[in-house]
DNA sequence: CTATCATTCAAACGTTTGTTTGAAACGCCC
DNA sequence: GGGCGTTTCAAACAAACGTTTGAATGATAG
């Protein structure tokens, strides 16, 4: 019975670290100690494997996002809630979560990234509709918080934070190879406290009107 | 001649379709309307291929990312710049220039995106390496614009700005489909000032310091 | 102990892949 | 106009892939 969680173990670590295309089966089912055969027969497909493990870690996040965010709107009682406690809500549970598994946290966010960004039509599908009641139900906490911003706005700026949230999560750029000054490893609150300013104050900033003159742009009509 | 042009133009659309592992040599040239071995004889290898159309593109944002800084500093003399323009020079480039190309750059993007995350170690290499002048010259032009702000934070920020720039050009999470009020289409230059406005704020905000009351953490020590 | 189910296993299947090869076609200069 | 370097072409190569198969093995219940 554990031959599943095997399977599941190695390949978390080979997607994450070839991707999905690149990871092959035979090289998943040597690390597990398993048989070729076994992800079909636990599984169904290479595909619906990726699926199962995207899911195992992302489940548990987006569960406790919504946890977090219960607890906001409940101590807010009938008054809208604070920005940053939303925000925190929604940023704090993946942030903690892989930083918590070390190493193998940030593998997991870069695979998580990859399937974002990538990702056959059914991974990136399951993926979004994973999202769906999170983005919804945050979507309206902050509309609440920032009555003063139009929805469209909010949806918006929720993106942009998304946006952030995945990028330091993935460690996308490895900035740090090309930093003019070295930058120290930071632990998971450090962290969350850097990124919450900034998105905080980025959510908050004056609503910009569509205007002409901001860009002399080169080629763009 | 015109068959490393026709082989660039058929590379860059089918691997901004299906990725780069899923593109295969053989719908690139069909594409094309070129000879299965012109990619090896002109590139040299698949993976060449891909750098050489990444550069295509890049290239020119890059060299009018910094063209803009100049011009931002030399108006500024030997004062601090201020700090929208700085950002709207990093900004603009993309921004712009994909939008001008209109559904294909929206691919385009998406296409850096992946290499950005995923990507062989050459691919990625090249693009980091592409980033070095224009990162640093800009975390140089921001420490300047945000005196207050240590070097640290300044670039972890200016990644956080890259990200969220990579997510709306990449239009990664495809949130329209779930979002609850519909997201019209915008121009870039629409777009430009939202990103704008919303990086410049998350940029000023006051420096967090690390602290551990922020977090009631689940999982983390 | 036997029958029945779930699980494991080695082997093979058919496809597709990036790359290489050697000859054919082309364009250009003297 | 013959010769030469560049470019195109069809064909083949070996390797790797996801998936399937059918028998062997294990555990479970009657």
């Amino acid at each position: 019975m554990d031959t599943k969680a095997r399977i599941l173990d190695a390949a978390e670590a080979t997607f994450a670290q070839e991707g999905f295309d690149r990871a092959s089966l035979r090289v998943i089912t040597a690390r597990a100690g398993v048989n070729l055969a076994a992800v079909h027969y636990h599984f169904g497909s290479k595909e619906a494997l990726l699926e199962a493990t995207v899911r195992r870690r992302l489940d548990p996040v987006n569960r406790e996002r919504l946890e977090r965010l219960d607890a906001v709107e409940a101590a807010a009682g009938a008054a809208a809630p604070a920005l940053e406690p939303v925000l925190e809500a929604f940023l704090a549970p993946p942030i903690l979560a892989l930083a918590a598994l070390g190493e193998r946290g940030r593998l997991i966010a870069h695979l998580i990234a990859r399937v974002y960004f990538e990702g056959g039509v059914e991974p990136r599908r399951v993926l979004v509709e994973q999202f769906r009641e999170v983005v919804q139900r945050f979507a309206g906490a902050l509309g609440r918080a920032l009555p003063q911003l139009p929805p469209e706005e909010i949806l918006r700026r929720l993106q942009y934070g998304i946006g952030v949230m995945t990028h330091v999560l993935a460690d996308a750029p490895q900035i740090h190879r090309i930093a003019p000054v070295p930058l120290a490893e930071e632990d998971a609150e450090t962290t969350l406290a850097r990124v919450l300013a900034f998105v905080t104050a980025g959510m908050q900033a004056p609503a910009a009107r569509p205007r002409a003159s901001v860009a002399r742009a080169s080629a763009a009509r």
